[in-house]
DNA sequence: GAACCGTGGTG
DNA sequence: TCACCAAGGTT
């Protein structure tokens, strides 16, 4: 096994690789929507959409964000929440609040244009090395490789490495090699390419190794096994927890929401109050414990209305909401967690988190059919 | 360096 | 069913 300092590309093994991976690329891209244009802007939004998230998740995501939000001004200008609600459901939600901070500095500080400086554009919020060298690639053809899930594995591959791709030297030296690789004539088309293999041929579990137009230049298919490449670290196990929210209606049936925090999960989104239940607390005790703690209301449980699984990124829940009924206090809006009370039929006009919108699908399905509201 | 940050498809 | 993981970035 090769040692990564030493790993380079041979003379032969560029000549091998190029060429046939362009060619395969020019025959085979898929279409999608923000390879139909040239803006910078656009393809940065595509970008930032498609950080940890599938092609085909992104779609649809894209179209309606670029529809309302034709140009960086317009993004800029345009109201946090109007943009996390065209985000709803697509996750990794500071994505888009660092995209919003982003766009107005860009305007402020860039007349509008997205840099073709690389540390300028590194500046902005959201952009890593990753993206700053995808959107400078694609939308400028400045040759920066790039260096995401499906180029680690397609070089690790390449060169038979057995290195940790989660260590930062491993991805320091992996980015090397793949600059070393890269077209500089065709920067952005290149990138591309590689990820384009990643994603449809070499894929994780049984790569496509016969229909692989850089074969000949893979060591770990002249080894014979590519699928034990690349190496990655055992995970740990995935904590769980127990929440309890209330679905507190007044007397004019509109029910209560909560702004969550700007940071951390989910931040932005609105949701029904409730949280964590502590140590073997009942759950309709922690419903009313902590709507009593996050709003200062007194409720009294009417009923368990529904209970549902979820995954976040890190951890699981189990979600058990509960029909309240407001017995007494006036909810109070902490520092940042706006509360507000809204008719079943207007909630979607905010953006809720995934498992909320279960929840309020629910909501409406017993709407339609009142004898399913006990 | 490592924890944190969503969601849906996949085998 | 459930662990894995996908065009990563921030703190």
């Amino acid at each position: 096994m090769a040692e990564l300092d030493t790993l380079a590309a041979t003379d032969s093994q560029i000549a091998a690789f190029r060429g046939p991976l362009m060619e395969w690329y020019d025959e085979n891209k898929r279409e999608m929507p923000w390879r139909k244009t040239g803006d910078p802007y656009r393809i940065w939004v595509s970008e930032i959409m498609l950080q940890q998230t599938r092609v085909d998740t992104v779609r649809e995501y894209y179209r309606r964000f670029v529809k309302a939000f034709p140009t960086v001004g317009d993004l800029a200008n345009a109201e946090q929440d109007e943009v996390l609600k065209l985000w709803e459901g697509l996750g990794y939600y500071s994505r888009a609040r660092y995209l919003h901070d982003a766009a107005q500095q860009v305007v402020r500080e860039h007349e509008g244009t997205v840099p073709r400086d690389y540390d300028d554009i590194r500046d902005l919020k959201g952009i890593g090395p990753y993206t700053a060298a995808a959107v400078l690639s694609i939308a400028y053809n400045e040759p920066h490789p790039v260096l995401d899930g499906n180029v680690m594995r397609v070089v690790s591959r390449v060169f038979a490495s057995d290195a940790n791709i989660k260590k930062a030297k491993t991805q320091r030296h992996f980015r090397r090699l793949a600059g070393e690789l890269l077209d500089p004539e065709r920067a952005g088309d290149f990138n591309q390419a590689m990820m384009e293999l990643g994603a449809t041929i070499c894929t994780p579990t049984s790569p496509s190794c016969g229909r692989c137009p850089v074969q000949d230049a893979c060591a770990a298919y002249a080894e014979g096994e590519p699928e034990q490449y690349p190496v990655t670290p055992e995970s740990k196990p995935v904590p769980h927890h127990d929440i309890a929210v209330g679905l507190v209606f007044d007397d004019d049936g509109r029910i209560l929401i909560q702004r969550r925090p700007e940071d951390g999960l989910l931040g932005g989104l609105w949701e029904f109050p409730g949280g964590k239940a502590e140590e073997g607390e009942e759950m309709d005790k922690a419903c009313i414990r902590e709507l009593r703690e996050e709003v200062g209301i007194d409720i009294e449980v009417d009923a368990p209305f529904y209970t549902l699984s979820h995954a976040y990124s890190h951890f699981k829940i189990t979600l058990y909401a509960f029909r309240c009924r407001l017995i007494d206090g006036e909810p109070t809006s902490e520092e940042g967690q706006p509360i507000r009370w809204v008719k079943v039929a207007d909630l979607d006009e905010y953006a809720f988190p995934r498992a909320n919108r279960k929840l309020i699908e629910e909501l409406e399905r017993r709407q339609e059919e009142p004898s399913l509201f006990d």
